[in-house]
DNA sequence: CGTGGGATTGACACGACTCAACCCCGGTGG
DNA sequence: CCACCGGGGTTGAGTCGTGTCAATCCCACG
């Protein structure tokens, strides 16, 4: 299980080449894979591109949940506050995945962009609309729903149950399943989210990712190219310190 | 929000006596309370009571996801294994609740009983069956998912982090407002889990908790008349600790 | 060249974990 | 009837992993 996003479904497939919409651009992989062609037409006519530079909020918790998004390209860092005003990252969020959609009056948490960002914005009355035309589109927000209470009770494990060690192994196995889906695996692959962000997400100090990873780039388990770019030198290593090591 | 049930729903208000199904006796507020009286019927036919005694499983994670269960009484724990053999407590469940919908091929966590309890059980044909007879009911499993969604991501906030003294308050604030959601508010309030439950469910030790909890009573915050019941003599003071101690 | 945000590193403190002893109580069997 | 047993709970002493606080570095950017 993977708390990076909501994209994978059971018994989904790879992207392919033919997933890309040629209405929108954006690949198929989001709410409207099950979708015809008629019905993408239709989706498509309801919905509008936006675009907004990095650090720009979609909505924030509380908000009237007007609206939701599907993110074309970009990286989403979803928060939530704590009354002291700190932070728990419940989420990243990336290409093809929703964002924003609840039944709730408003958002249950913040939607940030970590970099400029593409995405479809749909408003709630239109999307009902289309829920109630097409079954299929309510069904696969069902599915997508279970997936992603999945992936967070995975990472309720995470965070309730592991070492520092292990819980930014089991980042790091998070971004690269993500980056898998959506396309073969660079060797490189891009790392948005800063030390604090990351630690937001972990329940940890940024201090404390800040060392573990530096442990990781001593022991060769890992490289930083660059600013916000990762290699892994031994997904292997990776793996054993992120499961094994639970403890 | 609450991490414990998937029973509230944004706008829905609390429970009356005329939400009991005469049919199998159990109160409406599952899956089945958006149905009339001729779907709730079918609902019925199609599904079959059980009870089982405490400590019995339901199923077993990655057991295959044949069937699904609404709880009519009784409480269950959902928890989720480490690869060193330790647990991790997703939730807890009770009267009124539906575990084990998934489109998964497997369930994702264990399913165990507390106490002895009685439940509908349905096949996952079947189910999927009135599913596609009655959209609402479709609508009304996205609705629980995401209200369960927000609840486990709240959860993530609350192991993450929060003080142990926080999180015992929250987890007290989260079994009250269960309770409250099934009806009248009682003095004494049941509480069938266990200290190594509980730790396991907040990311702590059975000590962390059990020393905890004996401080509140202490503190005359709570008192324990008997095993398993608890009596909270300081609200304001539990949710003072649950949310201004954040840190 | 100066500035600021992100990252690193170190020293130290403390909260929660570990290990272990002990209590309480209900069930069971001699 | 009572001794034994086991599960759940409590309590204590000591350890250790992270958090805290603070200094420093690096680099992109103006």
């Amino acid at each position: 299980m993977n708390p990076f996003d909501a994209t994978r479904v059971s018994g989904q497939v790879g992207p392919s080449a033919l997933d890309v919409c040629e209405k929108c651009g954006s690949r198929v992989t989001g709410i409207c894979r099950p979708l015809d062609v008629a019905a993408l037409d239709d989706v498509a006519s309801e919905s509008e591109q936006t675009s907004l530079p990095a650090r720009a909020t979609l909505f924030r918790e509380g908000d009237p949940a007007t609206r939701a998004f599907s993110i074309m390209n970009g990286t989403v860092k979803l928060t939530r506050l704590l009354p002291d005003g700190r932070q728990q990252v419940v989420g990243f969020r990336f290409a093809g995945d929703i964002i924003g959609y609840t039944t709730a009056k408003t958002y249950p948490f913040d939607a940030e962009l970590l970099t400029p960002s593409q995405f479809c914005r749909i408003d709630r009355p239109k999307l009902d609309k289309l829920l109630r035309t097409y079954p299929t589109l309510e069904r696969r927000l069902l599915d997508l729903c279970l997936e992603e209470l999945a992936q967070t009770q995975e990472h309720v494990v995470t965070v309730g149950r592991r070492t520092a060690e292990s819980r930014v192994a089991a980042f790091i196995l998070g971004l690269v399943e993500a980056q898998r889906r959506r396309g073969p695996l660079p060797k490189e692959i891009a790392m948005p989210m800063t030390r604090a962000d990351i630690a937001d997400f972990l329940g940890l100090t940024l201090e404390t990712v800040s060392r573990t990873l530096t442990g990781f780039r001593k022991r060769n388990l890992i490289a930083e190219p660059a600013h916000q770019r990762m290699q892994i030198l031994s997904m292997a290593g990776i793996m054993q310190l992120a499961e094994g090591e639970g403890d």
